[in-house]
RNA sequence: GGAGAGGUGGCCGAGUGGUUGAAGGCGCACGACUCGAAAUCGUGUGUAGGGUCAAACCUAUCGAGGGUUCGAAUCCCUCCCUCUCCGCCA
């Protein structure tokens, strides 16, 4: 959630930022029930100082009657006051929670997707001289036998898949050269330095978390999305996590960390479930968009002053990975109306799918600022003044292991119907040059 | 699944109805001593909300929520979590 004291302060400014969001809200509104919800604190807290004199007057000793009396009234009265409060509190939270993350300046004004801007466009559209197959068709049992969605929808139903073969091998190798580089300290400086950044090399500590989270952790993290994408397990109150992400933010929920612990760095793998409703019908085909897919994802936690060059750094290590499988993409800044509630700004790289032939989502990396960690209660420390203050987060693909997997399929894919692996994969399987 | 123990500040650990936001210790910060350090001594040291120019000050907070009471870390209820033993099991 935003700072209510900065609402406070820029009521017009987050009226026009989250109309440019797409959200309505009502900032007066809010304002009203800030104030409402203030003066009926400032009233309980001073029938409660009176009710703690009373009480300390009483230490040890017979209470009187009349004391006793006072005491009863003081009583009724709070209760009342409080049922009051409770219910202006429960508003006053609802709408301050549906206030989005405030957009940073350079983020593109746009009403719908479409307004998106493509920052750049890397590598040319793969050109076959025959008709290139889709990613199902090159995996199909009489084909190269990688993916099986029939016998999966089967027994899971539709949006499933067994992967197999080489196709296999091919995820386990792009996890660990996705592990290796982001461990490298050299390759991280050089990202550095060609950004123009000041943070430090310090590599990505690989983190396999728990696949399930707990409905507090999960809202307080802004990330339960339960109507269209998240799974529940009811009997046990856990929630089937969509991405490593909501199990990395939520990791030091309600914790102080020294400053010199930061940046944390965490590249986190875990498989990741989606319930896909509202897309019936959409992405069908393939393994593009699936019910259940594994993920690798980067999470990171910073002080405010480097939340921004962390997010560059996150883009910059997308760029590179990608441009190292040598798939072509093209990376977006994404317009207001498609960076999401808690971000404050978005980047998509989307690949090219020669089996579509169009560029598709494959990376997202966004910035949260202090929006989510206000609600997580994840600060830090500060080492010279001792200050506590909310921590930034930064959340970014590594790689979607299905839609990559696809990407390269598509995209190596030879007249013989078979596939080449990209050369940085091939030390990771075995030196095979093909599947 | 069965049986038991327990959740208190950055950490350890007292505390079973009334100056307990919480003894004591460790850690940390500052100061004294020292050429400097260690040791020692002194002072300070949670978080959040309100309040103030800033303070003072007020309120909340002892896993979470609810209840009893004039008053709850302390009593009652529900839930969550951790640990131990048994069972089962990758």
């Amino acid at each position: 959630m935003l700072d209510i004291q900065f609402i406070r302060e820029n009521a017009e400014l987050v009226q026009e930022k989250s109309a440019q969001k797409g959200y309505k809200v009502d900032i007066a509104q809010l304002l009203e029930l800030d104030t409402e919800r203030r003066t009926r604190l400032t009233q309980i807290e001073e029938l409660r100082a009176r009710r703690n004199t009373l009480s300390a007057e009483m230490k040890g000793q017979k209470p009187s009657d009349e004391q006793l009396a006072v005491g009863k009234q003081l009583k009724e009265e709070l209760a009342a006051r409080e049922e009051e409060l409770k219910v202006i509190e429960e508003k006053y939270t609802a709408q301050l929670h549906a206030v989005p993350n405030m957009p940073l300046e350079d983020v593109p004004v746009g009403a719908t997707e479409d307004e998106n801007v493509v920052a750049k466009t890397v590598g040319e559209p793969t050109q076959f001289d025959f008709t290139p197959l889709h990613d199902y068709q090159l995996g199909a049992e009489d084909a190269l036998d990688l993916i099986d969605k029939e016998r999966a929808a089967k027994i899971a139903g539709s949006r499933f898949a067994y992967l197999k073969g080489g196709l296999v091998r091919m995820q386990f190798a792009i996890v660990q050269f996705a592990m290796d580089t982001l461990g490298n300290e050299e390759i991280l400086q050089k990202l550095i330095n060609e950004n123009g950044l000041t943070i430090p090399a310090k590599p990505f500590v690989p983190i396999i978390p728990p696949a399930v989270l707990r409905t507090e952790p999960y809202v307080a993290s802004a990330r339960l999305n339960a109507e269209e994408v998240t799974y529940k397990i009811e009997q046990d109150d856990l929630w089937l996590n969509a991405s490593a992400e909501h199990t990395l933010c939520t990791m030091y929920w309600n914790e102080i960390l020294p400053e010199d612990m930061l940046p944390v760095r965490y590249i986190g793998y875990s498989t990741s479930f989606r319930r896909e409703a509202g897309t019936y019908g959409k992405d069908m085909e393939g393994i593009f968009r699936m019910h259940q897919f594994d993920k690798l994802e980067m999470e990171v936690i910073s002080t405010g002053e480097t939340g921004l060059q962390e997010h560059k750094l996150l883009v910059a290590i997308q760029e590179y990975l990608v441009a190292q499988l040598g798939l072509p993409y093209r990376l977006i800044n994404k317009c207001t109306a498609d960076i999401g509630k808690p971000n404050a700004s978005g980047f998509d790289i989307d690949c090219w799918f020669p089996g579509q032939g169009n560029y598709r989502e494959t990376h997202t990396a966004d910035y949260m600022t202090d929006y989510q960690t206000r609600d997580l209660k994840i600060r830090t420390r500060r080492s010279r003044t001792g200050e506590v203050e909310l921590t930034h987060t930064n959340d970014a693909t590594c790689f979607a292991l299905g839609r990559t997997l696809k990407a390269i399929l598509e995209n190596c894919q030879t007249k013989d119907g078979h596939v080449t692996v990209p050369e940085v994969l091939r030390p990771y399987m075995g030196g095979r040059e093909t599947i």
